[in-house]
DNA sequence: AATCTAAACTAACAGTTGTTAGTTTGATAA
DNA sequence: TTATCAAACTAACAACTGTTAGTTTAGATT
């Protein structure tokens, strides 16, 4: 039967590539030399260089649809909540650090698939904005516009890909509660 | 003479299609349909690619440069500096904020500049780390790993390109104004 | 020993890429 | 009217793109 691991190996490679160039400076030929065989040779195991982005990018975004939905059904407040959603990226990001950058900067390329993701992130962002807008209802969170403390947030949490491979300063757990202390609390004295 | 606003016309074309699919994925064709024109007509007024993308990125990051020069050395407590910092960032992206996108994601396709850029890049996040640590030591800010919060805010000033063209929800003072309120007081109640 | 098969290979394709060379156009200045 | 010239054009290039077809290799199974 086919090893599966051989086509891992391939999305692997990819995902790293595309990191540090993008999904369209990214050739079949530099997948292939990275990992020492021939750009033909990577067809035995994927159907195109469309689907190794959208199975990056898919799996991505339904991570995070899952995470969020057990979150918004949770008992927890609000508070409770945005802490669960941040230590949500900084698992996610923290096990595929490389995948994040495509399904930041890449994600407009995908094609048959575009409209799905849209529709994930749509409802991603008004799963979180709703979390927010209850918090101020319930006098947890400061009266403010929500719209700017979801962008405020959730752009940290995007960028977390870009910081979390750095000299792996802090170990995840540390890291999602510092983050929550500086999210929620600011960083007044 | 030759007409410069002619050149300005193809930057700007060109910044806001690599906002929309990237530097890569952008042709010099594309380009040249955007405005009605051939592609070998661009080349009356720019020399290369590579040099529209210099042009946009590199202008940008002296601006910031430039910017934080003046708050460093300005006598403002460590608060007021950051306040500073982020309206400056508030600024330049509601001037440019497709320019911004090219700052953030394609700085990488950079060539002769790159190492240029990447010593722009290292010194104003120096500076900013710098403001925030005697921000810490004046006991204005709370005692916390710096670089997590450096990278909090910029992470989300660096974003700033992608909400602030969005159905231009405030003014640019105001929003400074909301974002500070948010990233240095939080938005705990 | 013979067969099978996953996974590599070579060779080639049709289309696209950035760019150059040389030419035409049309408005302005002499 | 004539000359000038910025700025468009057509045509072409060599290199590169994703992908396919057909072949070889080498280890496992019969």
């Amino acid at each position: 039967m086919k090893q599966e691991n051989r086509k891992d190996e391939i999305i692997q490679t990819a995902t790293k590539l595309f990191k540090k160039k993008g999904y369209s400076a990214v050739t079949m030929r530099d997948i292939a030399k990275e990992m020492g065989i021939k750009a033909a040779s990577l067809y035995n195991h994927i159907n195109s260089k469309q689907d190794i982005l959208t199975t990056i990018i898919i799996s991505l975004a339904k991570e995070y649809t899952e995470g969020i939905e057990i979150i918004k059904l949770s008992e927890n407040n609000s508070i409770e909540k945005l802490k669960q959603i941040i230590a949500l990226h900084v698992k996610i990001t923290t096990q595929n650090a490389n995948g994040m950058a495509s399904l930041n900067n890449d994600w407009m390329h995908l094609e048959e698939q575009l409209e799905y993701y849209l529709m994930l992130r749509t409802n991603y962002e008004s799963d979180f904005r709703e979390i927010i807008i209850r918090g101020i209802e319930n006098n947890e969170i400061t009266k403010s516009n929500p719209d700017i403390i979801l962008f405020s947030i959730l752009s940290t949490l995007r960028s977390l890909y870009l910081w979390i491979p750095k000299k792996d300063i802090l170990n995840p757990n540390k890291l999602a509660l510092d983050l929550s202390s500086i999210l929620i609390n600011g960083i007044k004295k």
